[in-house]
DNA sequence: CGGCGACCATACGCTACCGTACGCACCATA
DNA sequence: TATGGTGCGTACGGTAGCGTATGGTCGCCG
């Protein structure tokens, strides 16, 4: 009888609301992060929140910390390549932060952008991993062969590329988006291939 | 002394109320576009506002159908070239829609798309205007010379470009910002040069 | 000058949140 | 078994915002 009353007070810490937060910060965005929306979601009240946080700032800034730690993170991971497959591995790059790879990152991605656009905390956030960013996929061209000022601007259109496709909406546009996206990604790398491969232009 | 209390009693119409929504919008962001704030602002009561719209949602819809013409207007005027002058219609393009060129027209923008991530009717503005757009520039690039479907992309590169530049954070990565977007903007235009200009890629 | 409609102010009820105060259950340890 | 801390529930006051109801104030027009 007590066995099914028994309901198994769950328990969390600050890294499980974290969790629900950045879940939340993906759905509906910085202003739809609300303590007691996300309490609800995690089956516990308020009281359980203000005992691990001190207030809803507090929460957003465990989010943007550990939002910049994976970003980094990850950012080294994917720049890392084999000596003599950077090229490839700048077009993988261009393909694992695309929009359609993973929509979960990227509308959290776009959720910590647009917050940080109207905060300066954020903003920092935001500067430092763009830094980190950068300058990982510019050594990545460095290491193909292109020189000091190409390999800025070609990693910097990267970025700007891929952030920016994901807040288009295209399907009319045209119907074979792989060759679209295929060819794009030729246009952000293909000097590379002048010291690597053989596809030279025209 | 009755001149003296006599306030004009600030009489608006819908027009007003759009105009000033547009620019909260700009600050604040849709989900910062409350209807007391800008009564507020705008030196009036709630009163008013229902008066002149039903709810929160028509004065929405009305700010979203009056961007929708003003950047359909617009695109049609900066992508109208003189026969020959394509490609640096092109050129220009890629600098006015640029983030550090009209930040206020950038943030509405910006605010627009992070609405319409989450609300379909404003999708569904956006993939018009987007269309639009796209087939615009598309066409300039076709009367460059350049082959359809390397229209299409370099098209696409370039909006995805000026949308993503604006939602980074990049000041401390290159000091010469200026030689950057000249560069990537020769990136994104460089091929038509090869049936308009002579600087033909290496 | 009386009345009517356009336009706005005021006041109200309601909901969603924030943050605080306090109490209760549980678990460890002495 | 006492006892203190941990983790959460409950209840409360306060603010912001939505939408409604109702009344007031103009100007215009017959």
């Amino acid at each position: 009888m007590e066995n099914i009353t028994k309901k198994p007070r769950t328990q969390l810490d600050r890294s499980a609301w974290v969790a629900g937060a950045t879940e939340v910060l993906a759905e509906e965005g910085i202003a739809g992060l609300r303590v007691e929306v996300l309490a609800k979601r995690l089956k516990v009240t308020k009281g359980s929140f203000y005992w691990h946080f001190t207030d809803r700032r507090d929460l957003l800034m465990a989010v943007l910390a550990q939002w910049k730690e994976g970003r980094i993170r990850d950012i080294i991971k994917q720049t890392r390549a084999q000596p003599g497959r950077e090229l490839e591995q700048i077009y993988h790059v261009i393909d694992v932060y695309s929009a359609s790879r993973s929509r979960r990152g990227m509308m959290i991605e776009l959720a910590v952008r647009d917050w940080a656009r109207r905060d300066a905390e954020a903003g920092a956030i935001v500067a430092e991993v763009d830094d980190v960013r950068l300058r990982c996929a510019r050594d990545l061209f460095l290491a193909c062969g292109v020189p000091m000022d190409e390999a800025s601007s070609r990693c910097m259109l990267l970025y700007a590329y891929v952030f920016g496709v994901s807040l288009m909406i295209y399907e009319k546009f045209d119907r074979d988006v792989a060759r679209l996206k295929r060819d794009i990604a030729d246009l952000i790398a293909r000097s590379c291939s002048a010291g690597i491969a053989g596809a030279a232009a025209a």
